[in-house]
DNA sequence: GGTCAAATGTGACCACAGTCATAAATATAA
DNA sequence: TTATATTTATGACTGTGGTCACATTTGACC
């Protein structure tokens, strides 16, 4: 690794951290970029050839963050039960992740549709967090048809979606409820409900 | 009326007339305070006296809309038909209502976040959009119960949010996608399986 | 270690949303 | 009509995110 390829690194974890810390302490709005420059012994500028814009670095931490929880999972012991329960586990999975910090979880929320909203941003890459999802789930009820545990006829991809807006629905429920809920638990009890049906 | 109220209602409408000629001209972020105000012939100021930021412009050409399309719907020829179809008429409606001006609807979903982002704007009150929508589900289904359309042993509210849900998620999919897919079919798809069922 | 090109750093500067003390317009009371 | 209170309008001003022309540092090649 270079001279430069080193000072860069430095630098954006400099950033990296010297934000994290005024961010708890003080919230994201009431951050300036100033401020982070400021402790980051750097110039306003700098921060801008790091992250193009303020809300950027906001998405940079959802990306460290979704990185450890995807690793986690895989990992998991999700082998030999039904897919019913493996769908369920890994939602309560990321359900439990996101309720460590709700602030932080809302103001990427937030920052997810602002990236959606404007598309100049270039059309969804991997910047659809909802899309790997979708994907993960997808490869879930796939194997799920094989075993028999779902029906054959299902268009499976159709039902990851409907699961993917399952959840998104309740994170946001969440995030605007006064906390009486848990999230986990929303969650679980839905899948149940999309694998009965409603009608009768 | 007063001659008072007779202005008020005069330049908020005045407000809102040039803001929406302008908005479809350069779109809302090209769009500055300075220009709306100039153009209304007012000053910078009076805009707040109007609306609290620029985005609650945004939010106020949604509740209008909203007016609309919930009025329209009551008036509905909704008789007689089953519950699966009543809601997929609800739905598919609003869908097409939205379809109208994928734009504007980018914009209002954003808004819509960023007001639940920042809750020192109060808690969910009418300003949950979701939660109308909720709601009005929950109303169908209800009756689907009595009828015998829907499952008698139906958890109707949870119900009512996971159909929330899939519309939301639909919608934003829609949003994001490059418009080969239609979002009311897209709907109407899912509400099918949603009936159905995933398990076997 | 001298020379050039490319990458990175810098901070004065700008645009624009939002504020606020003050002025103008309107209502109320006499 | 005059005097006073209340509501609404005004625009200079401020704070902050973001830009850009220029300065500095680094790496490659001789």
């Amino acid at each position: 690794m270079s001279l430069r390829e080193k000072k860069k690194t430095e630098t954006k974890n400099k950033i990296f951290e010297v934000s994290g810390r005024l961010f708890k302490e003080k919230g994201f709005e009431k951050t300036t970029v100033d401020e982070i420059t400021k402790e980051a012994g750097i110039a306003k500028g700098t921060f801008f050839n790091y992250f193009s814009t303020k809300e950027a670095l906001l998405l940079y931490f959802g990306e460290q963050k979704e990185e450890l929880i995807y690793g986690l999972i895989e990992n998991e012991t999700m082998k030999g039960i039904p897919t019913k329960e493996k769908i369920t586990n890994f939602l309560v999975f990321l359900a439990e992740s996101v309720e460590k910090d709700k602030e932080l979880t809302k103001l990427m929320v937030f920052e997810y549709t602002r990236y959606m909203v404007h598309s100049y941003l270039g059309p969804c890459e991997d910047k659809c967090r909802l899309h790997r999802l979708t994907e993960t789930l997808f490869g879930l009820l796939d194997e799920g048809v094989k075993v028999g545990d779902v029906k054959t006829s299902l268009d499976v991809y159709k039902a990851s979606e409907i699961i993917t807006g399952v959840y998104l629905h309740s994170l946001i429920m969440w995030l605007n409820s006064e906390d009486k809920i848990s999230f986990s638990n929303e969650i679980s009890g839905k899948i149940d409900m999309l694998f009965e049906g409603i009608g009768v």
